[in-house]
Formats: structure tokens, C-alpha cells, sequence
DNA sequence: TAAAATTAAATTGGATACAATTCAGGTGAA
DNA sequence: TTCACCTGAATTGTATCCAATTTAATTTTA
């Protein structure tokens, strides 16, 4: 890494995502600063950039503290998400599967069944499936060539907690839909079937966003957030 | 304004997106600073927003440029925006529009009737429909509720140069068409036919970008890139 | 001459000192 | 008690100094 800030940068926003600081806690600069081992002049560059990346909210002469997403967020953030993923589905449909990519997706799906057909759901086969689930929209959206289109999708997956949700809500059959799904939109894909790879897509990704936002709703997570929450009090 | 560096990011943002600072401009931090009458602090800060907004581009330790866009490019920015404002115009459609909305709107469509009806094409003019046109799609997807298909649809619209573009481009027959097509996705929504008011929001943005991507490639922006070129050199 | 190495100027990155603002606690009066 | 006000600690905003890196010009060498 070149630039203590982009250090910090990348640190802090491992941290926000994977839920090490809450949502709503506050992030104060001289901690962060002796916790990084830094001045706060790189803290302080970083917190400026994960607020406009919208991971954190910036109150002048108040501090940043990590942006909270409630339920009915979640789910403005999926629709927009399947809208965006299907068009990618369909631009790559349209212009023709890479070679790479089309044997990253084959390798990828043969991969995904032997997961699904499991019975025993260890920890480990949690994040190999979750591993593999990413990696396949990420073939795909890469693969449409449209790097604004993929900076959009990319901020769709960047919100606090989104990658840190328990997948024992996700069981078996589940997996196995999901598998479907995957198989078939490589199959549409693969075929040239524009509008039947983007139909597919959003559906999934909506489906997904479902099961997310229900979750979501059922930890209520995003919400009762008490004010100027500290870092300290956020692990 | 608050701070100094979110005066120096307004002021910055504007001038990148007019076009005062060229794509490929370097902005030297104590040019900067001197100019706007502050320290390389704000300005440091200001360069480092900018640039997690996509509007620079950052190499560490040599600095930043004004972000350049092709026009293929602009081609993914609005095959983008046009499945996000579908799905506004679709949300809106199916949750109702607002009283204030429709009121908007009404106005919005009776002025550019208007506007579409003179002969006479004077700058005033195009300005006054430039304002009615950004207007009307801004008053729809905000009505979406939908704080996330938001902010992607403002990334999608802050691109350097995108709204400096000259309009003589667009002659009267054109801006008729902008007309029906405005008023045609009002009905749409008005009636609560969400999937017609989707296709027709989504045929809307495209055919604008159809003719935007033409005059970019046309005007032959975005290419011919000097290495290190200087804001002095960028008025 | 052309290419490589060197040196100096310019620019960015980081740390620190100071100013300005906010926030919490306490004091006093109604 | 309760509200208003005041005071001081804590935190953020800005400026400046110094270090590190890059860039360009210059010199050296083949």
C-alpha cells in the first residue's frame, strides 16, 4: 500500500463492512489514530473518503459515524441492485460471453452444485458457498465492460453489514435455488438470450433481496441506534 | 457553508463539471490553495472527496487529474442511468405519485409545451428548458423514496463536461420529441401503469444518450489526453 | 549523438501546533 | 425542581513545518 491514508482507508473499511464498528457508532480521530498507529492527518483523509463513499455520515464540527441502513433501505438498495445486475446480464448476453469468463462461470457452477448437494453446513462450506456466490455475479458484471455500470453495482454491495449477515438463515433448499438460478442464467448468457439472461437476473438478485431485507427486518438491525455512540462501546 | 474544505468541494465540483478544468487537467494543490485563498489543507481534502466521488482520478504521490470519460463511456454511463430511471419512473408508478409530485410535474410539462412551440432559439431559451428537463426527471425519481437509486442516479448525472455539452445539437424537432416523451411517462405514471411507465422512462434515457454519445464522439471529447497537463493550461 | 546516471527543483505525504467549535457538567436564579 | 447560563474539557478544523517521493534538467559516459 502506498499512502498511510489509503492504508487506513482500506483498514477502516474492512471494519465498517464486516461490522467491527456498529452502525451509528462514532469514530473519533485521535483513537483511530493511536489505535493505527498514525497521525490523524491520513485518519482524517480517510474518513473523508469513506464519507463520500457513503459509508460513513459527516456532521462539520461533529465527527463521522458509521451509516445506519434500515430495512426499508435494504430494500431500495436490492431493487436498484437487480436492475443494474440485469442489465449487465444482458449486455454480456448481447455481446458474447469472454472465453475467460465463461470458464470461470463453468468452473464456478460445478463448484456451487457439489456445495449444494451437501447435507452437513459447516462454517467453512458457509464461506466457500459465499465465496463462490460472489464470484459468480462478479464474472458476470465484470464481463459487460461498463466499468461505471460496475462502480454502481460495486456501491450497492458496500453497505455496512450487507457481508456480515449469519447464512444459517440460508438452508439447503435455498442453496440449491440459488444454484438454479445461477445455472440458468449461464445458460441464457451462454445462449444469447438477452432479455431472458436480464429477466433472470433481476429476479434473483430481487429474490435474494427478499430473504435479505426479511432478515434484516427480523434482527432489526439499523434501527434504535443510540446518539454519539462511541467506538469504543461498538466491538 | 461550514468548513473550508466543503467550500473548496462545491466550488471545485462546479468548476470540474462546467468544464473550467479540462479532462486530464492536473489540479496542483498550492495553485489551488493561493487561488481560493486558503491552505493546502481544505484543498488536500477537498482533492481526496472529489476523487472518492469518481470525479479525479489519484496516483499516489504524484497527484490529481480531472477524470476523462470516451464515448464509450458515456455509452455505459447511460445504459446505466436508463434501467435506474426506469426503475424510478416503475416505482413511482406502482407506490402513487405524491400531491406535490404531480403538481410539479403538471407545471413542468405545461412550460415545456411552451418552450417546445417557439420558433425563436435563443441561449435563455435553451437554458430554460435545459432547467425544465433536469427538473422533470429530478421531481421522479425523487418521488421514488429511494434514497440509494438516488445517489446512483447523481453519480450517473455528475460527469465533467456532461451537462456543458452545447445544445445547438438539439433542434426543435428534438426537443417536441423530449416534450411527448415527458408528458407520454406522465400519463404512464399517472395511471399507475408501472411496467409501461418503466419501458418508456427507459426508451427516453437511452434515446438521449443515443444523441449525446453521438455529439461526444463527434466533438471528439475525451481523447487526445496531453500527459500532464496544467490547470493554467486548462481555461 | 544518444543513453544512462546524477542532481536539484517541485510537489505531495505526514506530523504537529494552534484556533474554533461543540459538548458536558456545573452553577445560579426563578 | 427546573431552566438558563456559564465555564472548561474534548474534539474537530486549519495552517505550517518537515520528510519523502517524483519529476525534470543537467551532466557524464559510451
Amino acid at each position: 500500500m502506498s499512502t498511510r491514508a489509503q492504508t487506513v482507508v482500506l483498514s477502516l473499511r474492512d471494519k465498517i463492512l464486516n461490522g467491527h464498528y456498529a452502525p451509528g457508532a462514532r469514530l473519533n480521530e485521535i483513537e483511530l489514530s493511536t489505535a493505527l498507529a498514525v497521525s490523524r492527518t491520513p485518519v482524517r483523509a480517510a474518513l473523508a473518503i469513506l464519507a463520500a463513499e457513503g459509508l460513513l455520515d459527516y456532521v462539520p464540527n461533529s465527527g463521522y459515524v458509521v451509516r445506519s441502513y434500515t430495512a426499508n433501505d435494504i430494500e431500495g438498495v436490492y431493487a436498484a441492485r437487480s436492475v443494474l445486475e440485469g442489465l449487465a446480464a444482458r449486455t454480456v448476453a448481447e455481446r458474447g460471453l469472454s472465453s475467460g469468463a465463461r470458464g470461470l462461470l463453468h468452473q464456478n457452477l460445478t463448484e456451487t452444485e457439489t456445495i449444494a448437494q451437501r447435507t452437513e453446513w459447516t462454517e467453512a462450506t458457509h464461506d466457500t458457498w459465499r465465496r463462490l456466490n460472489e464470484q459468480f455475479h462478479e464474472v458476470i458484471f465484470a464481463d459487460a465492460c461498463n466499468s461505471h455500470l460496475c462502480e454502481l453495482i460495486e456501491k450497492s454491495r458496500s453497505i455496512p453489514l450487507l457481508k456480515m449477515v449469519k447464512f444459517r438463515w440460508h438452508d439447503a433448499q435455498t442453496v440449491k435455488n440459488s444454484f438454479t438460478d445461477h445455472a440458468e442464467l449461464f445458460d441464457a448468457i451462454a445462449r444469447g438470450q438477452s432479455a431472458r439472461a436480464e429477466h433472470l437476473a433481476r429476479e434473483h438478485v430481487y429474490q435474494a433481496g427478499r430473504r435479505l431485507v426479511a432478515n434484516w427486518r427480523k434482527a432489526g438491525i439499523g434501527e434504535n441506534i443510540s446518539p454519539r455512540q462511541n467506538v469504543s462501546d461498538a466491538a
